[in-house]
DNA sequence: GTCTATAAACTGATAGAC
DNA sequence: GTCTATCAGTTTATAGAC
């Protein structure tokens, strides 16, 4: 953070209450005014560092998946299969004891509205969690940790669908421990019983 | 469908359209304007007989909740649980493949940026289903088809989050298929094995 | 870089003729 | 019931002063 022009700062600045207001409301339900009331600046402003919507919402999921990738790479320095799905699960928790959703969620469901390169981001996130999701099943397998089953990649989207359904829920009924109960539910169709 | 009144038959006709809007665009993605065009009527002739859009709304997911009912009473004739969950799962393939989310799911997404009446009606749709699926697994244990688990509201939330999460994929990635090895996943994991 | 001012289009919604 | 006409407010976006 130090070393920042004031230029990259009121960049993230703005990008952070854009992105707080789209994991609520969706990218129909919020616009230029909503951010500059937030950040504390006049709309014109905005559009000095992001000349159009498309290019924010652009701009979001591409800092969105990056954030991810450096998480995920932290993440996969644990050794345990199990523990590293956790770590992934954790992820969602802590969007959703914010009170959001999941940014690629909220994106996907407003899919049919979405400016077309927002689209292939959301279409990639999806994706290239996926895909890191099934190395960690294939890991575990592997290691005797988790019980065979299908194919890695279905079981990957099983737990991520799921995780994505399960925060819809817990949103709409004020329940996060419903979260909690689905995500052990997912895990533990996953981990074979102990010897 | 005899005997309708040309009102109501506009009515009807005005909601289907709205519902399709709504379905691939959520509440925040459609306008009267967008409606109208669709219906082939003006825009004022829209707030005769919707005299809101919070209105409008309400009426889409009152009648989806009553559809909804119709339905799962219908399916309750089969005493096989096992096939009343296939028929529940198969709502959502017809939804998936007619190019639509889940309107209930879609809506939650929005959350954040939906009137009030619409909110509480969502959560008890949620509600409702839950309590319905999980009624089926109750049964479905009683008859010995089931494997014991955990709680069955809890299993029920798991299965309505994975069919939720995984519309939201599928249709993210244009793949019907990735919602088909979901449900199987997630019915799988809760038919007992054959004797 | 942020501001004021403004544009052009669109939003949900209303009044009143037919 | 549907229409035309219109409203006030909002939307994204631009021009140009400071």
């Amino acid at each position: 953070m130090a070393g920042m022009t004031p230029e990259i700062a009121m960049r993230q600045r703005i990008m952070d209450h854009a992105q707080a207001l789209v994991q609520t409301s969706g990218f129909d339900g919020f616009s230029f005014a909503d951010v500059a009331g937030l950040v504390g600046i006049r709309k014109a402003s905005i559009h000095h560092h992001f000349p159009t919507k498309a290019d924010l919402g652009l701009r979001l999921i591409e800092r969105f998946r990056g954030e991810c990738r450096t998480r995920l790479a932290a993440i996969e320095a644990d050794p345990d299969p199990t523990a590293r799905l956790l770590g992934y699960i954790a992820m969602f928790r802590e969007t959703l004891e914010s009170g959001r959703m999941c940014l690629c969620g909220i994106l996907a469901a407003g899919f049919g509205n979405l400016p077309d390169p927002i689209r292939v981001e959301v279409a990639a996130a999806f994706e290239e969690q996926v895909g890191w999701v099934a190395r960690v099943i294939a890991d575990g397998r592997d290691r005797g940790d988790f019980r065979p089953g299908g194919a890695a990649l279905d079981q990957a989207r099983s737990l991520v669908s799921g995780l994505e359904g399960a925060m819809l829920l817990a949103r709409v009924q004020g329940e996060t421990g419903h979260f909690e109960s689905v995500a052990r539910s997912l895990l533990g169709g996953l981990v074979a019983p102990g010897p």
